[in-house]
DNA sequence: CGCCTCATTGAAGAGTATCAAAAACTGTGG
DNA sequence: CCACAGTTTTTGATACTCTTCAATGAGGCG
């Protein structure tokens, strides 16, 4: 059985199970569990998945796709907090502290995602507490990731900023080409100030300055080549 | 049996336990169990309990005192990303996720912490599954904080960011006084300064500009009356 | 009381935000 | 394949805020 192949909606969900991080520990029996508590929607670009401040009652993993996570400023202005794509989930503090949701989640692109219900998740968590662990072990990754964007913003410097991002973006779908490594954006200019605090004025003066010291060449403007991320890296750190 | 009167090692360890959340779901027996798995150990000040890098194999529990999470950053500088003080716990990440501690911890005062080793810790998360369930809730906690602390550095208001931070403290040390809420600063200037990202002649001038509006009142440098809460709030949303 | 540390204040400089306009890109339809 | 319109990005000039450097002032502890 080569599931890839199967479009069936049994085989994208077990596609979808077994892709997710959070459930690797499961046996086949156990994932199997999972899959008939899963159920998918679809979400076209642009389209709101989740919004600020509503009840949001299931954990979300993304099948295909990207997200952006983000909150609106008092000021009128995003503030995107997260870009998640295939294998990542969200929606997990309002299932773990039953609190609203305290971003919005927008699709980036074509986007299909897994979702358990509240307490459906609740009852694995407890039966499986590896589930629970590989929770864990996400959420450090996360306060990991914001603690550096922290440091990151803390210290003023605003090249390592926009270079933390490519690299993230280069790490996410990155893909080796003779010059080096073909990075497909996933948010414009004005995602990418919002994600790390800037205007896109900035982020544009920013990138031709990459660009002119020979670390990136802007393909079109949606795509980014890494010359040299050696230097790129260095600038980061 | 009055135990807060007690000094024997057992009811201090007792104590510690009780008043650490992510233990507030276990039964007596349970609890039992746990306080005999504690070792403990106690700091001066501006001593460090963890250094960056280090292999730390304890989940570590504060059980008096505070201290102040930190990393060095590139230039030289100190980016606090965290403030604890009693009942709040550090050291999950390297014992979930297996990698060196990624900040050092020094004690801002004189500290007494509660200590498990990871082996002890882990067998106790899977037999307690609830445990990994509070944990999981401080983490997401934790993970709105910094959530808000990123979208308050990205959105520029510095005069926001330090009312956030009296907040902080105000919460959780402040004393309602007859003009107000008075607190004891856990950090210097300096080290506010570091806390926000900003330097300490800023926070001054922002501090004496929060004065000046009457909202605030210095008493000495460590104290900070706090004489009209809801103005300070506005300013922060 | 004096010393040392920490905090405040001032003036100059650097960097980003803002506003405005030009240029480049994307996608559509002919 | 080209032209066009709408959107996005880039570029330029100015203003504003924070940083930096330097000096003064206040606080705490022996």
């Amino acid at each position: 059985m080569i599931s890839s192949k199967c479009n069936c909606d049994r085989c994208q969900h077990e596609v979808c199970a077994r892709r997710v991080p959070i459930f690797s520990t499961l046996s086949i029996e156990e994932l199997q569990k999972v899959v008939n508590l899963i159920y998918r929607r679809s979400y076209i670009k642009g389209e709101l998945i989740v919004i600020e401040g509503s009840n949001l009652d299931s954990l979300i993993i993304i099948n295909s796709g990207q997200v952006k996570a983000y909150r609106d400023t008092q000021d009128g202005k995003e503030q995107i907090l997260y870009v998640f794509s295939e294998g990542d989930f969200f929606g997990e503090k309002n299932l773990i502290i039953n609190q609203a949701a305290t971003y919005n989640v927008e699709a980036l692109e074509e986007t299909n995602i897994c979702a358990i219900r509240k307490e459906d998740f609740q009852k694995l968590l407890t039966e499986h507490p590896s589930i629970g662990l590989k929770i864990m072990e996400e959420l450090c990754n996360r306060l990991d990731r914001l603690e550096k964007t922290i440091e990151g913003m803390g210290s003023k410097d605003v090249e390592a900023r926009l270079g933390m991002v490519l690299l993230e973006f280069a790490r996410k779908h990155g893909k080796e080409s003779g010059e080096g490594i073909l990075v497909e954006l996933p948010l414009s200019r004005e995602g990418i100030a919002s994600y790390i605090g800037l205007t896109r004025e900035t982020v544009s003066r920013k990138m031709t300055l990459l660009q002119n010291q020979g670390i990136i060449e802007m393909v079109g403007n949606k795509k980014v080549l890494i010359k040299n991320i050696k230097l790129l890296e260095q600038t980061v750190q």
